[in-house]
DNA sequence: TATGTTATGTAAACAATGTTCAGTAAAATA
DNA sequence: TATTTTACTGAACATTGTTTACATAACATA
């Protein structure tokens, strides 16, 4: 008889009605919006019943910073297709940035919200999890520059450069909302281009 | 009579003392550590008494801000006393990551905690705040070695670039506490190195 | 010295938060 | 139909930051 599954998979559905509800809240009114009280008044169940479904309102925002590096990825992967390194690390600049602008209130719970949020994201280094993966496409890219300027660098110190500058970039613009410079895309290609150039001079 | 004088000096001696409690309370435990009660505690007041001195806990952390802000641009003049345009900027990167690991606590409260904070050090641009004094430290440096090397960028386009990717560089340092690379002062070594052979190059 | 005024301080309450738990109603099973 | 299991919730708890009505002490004035 098909009863448990039926109730097995309503569950899921509700399960993924509150994640559903929790990402709309959080893209409109931000991280601190998505209040337990608020998510129950969404799925219109009670508050208490959001505890049969997830630990604590932290679970399901380390739920939504997966799901988050998982698209985050996914553009990463498709600004490298059919380019040299150089392109590549260009492209993956470009395509952070351009996350980070689209998905602000996503960026900020997963990198500027709570630091266990973005540990977590990249803490399971056995099971390679999607920001360890975009790290290894920026590692990849790097590695292969290096090698095709006969440069000995270490990769891996170029590469934290690289996404510590991105982050920055990202960071601060959606932080210094009042401070308007030059836009982000601007200033990650401009970061790009002085990577690719200061390490081939020199 | 000196009685006024003595009930202002009193004042604002207890005003001083809020402070410090709760700039202990940050360093030693952070920003979230800071509550009203505990810090009534520490003060050995009642939580109400604090609003006489303060509108708010915000703008607590805000008058810390900008006490840290005027610490970390004390660290930066002293790194700049004579030298080069080009070890100006290295010497400001060192400064200001250094200052970030020095006081974790209290970078996170000015730049990571709320975007208010920082777009306060930021915002007084009519009166020149440390932060925007500090940002001028950086603009000199970079407008003197882009004339020295007779090179045609903007000058702002490129202190942006720097900022972000120090503020990067600290902020994934203390978000990321797991994941250890390489120090953060020979990543931004890196970075003002790249920058300006970058800038030189090509 | 007695009285009025002002500054200082606090207990108690309010609204909002995440979370827990006892109890209930419904559904599935026997 | 009776029993057990599951799903669900109202009410409470311990925290927050903040406000308000009230008391008290210190001061100024007559």
């Amino acid at each position: 008889m098909g009863i448990r599954e039926r109730r097995e998979r309503e569950k899921a559905e509700l399960r993924q009605r509150i994640l559903d509800a929790a990402q709309h809240l959080i893209t409109e009114e931000g991280f601190a919006a998505m209040t337990m009280r608020r998510l129950a008044e969404q799925i219109e169940y009670s508050p208490a019943s959001i505890y049969l479904h997830f630990k604590s309102r932290e679970e399901i925002a380390r739920e939504l910073c997966e799901l988050g590096c998982g698209k985050l990825l996914s553009k990463m992967q498709k600004a490298v297709a059919g380019k040299d390194a150089a392109g590549r690390i260009h492209a993956l600049g470009q395509a952070y940035v351009r996350f980070g602008l689209e998905n602000p209130e996503t960026y900020r719970l997963i990198f500027m919200e709570d630091e266990a949020y973005m540990a977590a994201a990249f803490g399971n280094q056995s099971e390679k999890s999607a920001a360890n993966q975009a790290g290894d496409l920026l590692l990849g890219a790097v590695q292969e520059y290096l090698k095709s300027i006969r440069r000995r660098q270490k990769a891996q110190e170029v590469v934290q450069l690289l996404w510590a500058t991105l982050h920055g970039i990202v960071s601060l613009h959606l932080s210094c909302t009042g401070f308007q410079g030059a836009p982000p895309e601007e200033l990650a290609a401009l970061a790009t281009g002085l990577v690719v150039k200061g390490l081939a001079g020199g």
